[in-house]
DNA sequence: CACAAAAACTAGTAGCGATTCAGGATTGAA
DNA sequence: TTCAATCCTGAATCGCTACTAGTTTTTGTG
């Protein structure tokens, strides 16, 4: 049923606030762990009351998920241009302050995997947008007799993102080893290709077209 | 200061009771998913007060971490003899009443990558020795020929391994594509060779020397 | 066997933290 | 200006983990 009478839309600074929770999660899951966030402290530096932060995202898991997405709308806008999106995924794992937003990305893809966990639809849209992505810049390469034609994109597409995925569990359970340069490796097995410039969508920052 | 008295030791159903509450926990991941299960449950089920459990298991996590290693266990020793690893692989996790250990397993991967966390060593443990386990598999295929020399085999069978957990995340988030033809493509291409008997150890299922 | 001492357990409860409720303040379209 | 929809707050509520203090069971020892 439609609504017939109300409904006028969120107010002018909603948008910002939802942002600036958004980022306050953010703040905090790098700085404490993801699971040492609690929403009073989220609701104390986003400067707004418990209930006032649950009015903008249901449930913790929604904040969570809000966080994410937040910090794949930074990350993605703060890519220098001309970087070879593989190497911008090296460097996004390297850094220590990131380690615990990877650690929320795995430890949620496990939750969200359950169709009714708030996050769920996220990652599946995730995998297939980055899955769709990697498979056209294949199929482009291949166009350019780069790869050869025997190549199935799709299925190299999810394995290298496959990859991707479980170096970065290994690495965040012993880390110590290059993480870029075995990714690499694979890719050149898969694709039998010394690529630069296959581009996907990095762990915890998926690709957008602004 | 050592002991000079005390100390007695376990008693002899100590080991039978962890057993039944681990499988306990197992029982109820399975049934309800490892978020839904709560101490209370736990402890009707083992036939316990709540407190009794936390006897044994001084908190949840552990509770969960033991669920784990209690299914490598059981999935272990039922192995068929004879039945390649690889394919057991695809049996474990193409079982639907599978899918909420390995979204349990996923989701404590995330968790456990913080040193402080009970499960931690048992997750970088595992890692070491199913690497090592395939590493050294592939060295004996190297030595029969059937693998290239110029193959590294710890890079691979680390590679390997993390597209073998990748490609779970994204088998949990959509299924809907063959995860063991998949795996095997990417043997395939990181060995050149079709691997029949490449062994290591299944997503929830460490190895163990019984 | 008895009996101390460690181990295994129970009832009760503290207390943290997410969520809800019953309003109050703010915004903006008419 | 008016008034409904939106946004937000203080004060409970409630589910859950984990602790405390005391009780029963097991088991080595004489």
């Amino acid at each position: 049923m439609g609504k017939v009478t109300g409904s006028r839309g969120s107010y002018a600074k909603t948008a910002e606030r939802r942002r600036d929770i958004a980022q306050a999660v953010l703040d905090l899951v790098v700085e404490k762990g993801h699971r040492a966030v609690v929403t009073a402290d989220v609701a104390k530096r986003a400067g707004l009351s418990e209930p006032g932060v649950l009015y903008h995202f249901a449930s913790k898991d929604e904040l969570l998920l809000a966080a994410l997405q937040h910090f794949d709308d930074v990350e993605l806008t703060a890519l220098p241009e001309g970087e070879s999106i593989l190497r911008a995924r090296e460097r996004a794992v390297a850094g220590v302050e990131r380690t615990n937003i990877v650690r929320l990305h795995t430890a949620m893809s496990g939750e969200a995997s359950d169709p009714t966990h708030p996050a769920h639809e996220y990652f599946k849209q995730r995998w297939r947008r980055s899955n769709k992505l990697m498979a056209d810049s294949i199929r482009q390469l291949q166009a350019d007799g780069a790869v050869g034609p025997d190549v199935d994109a799709d299925s190299a597409s999810r394995l290298i993102h496959a990859t991707w995925e479980g170096l970065q569990n290994q690495w965040l359970a012993e880390p110590g080893f290059d993480i870029g340069a075995e990714l690499e490796k694979a890719i050149v097995a898969l694709l039998g290709y010394p690529v630069e410039h296959v581009v996907g969508s990095p762990p915890a920052g998926r690709s957008r077209a602004r």
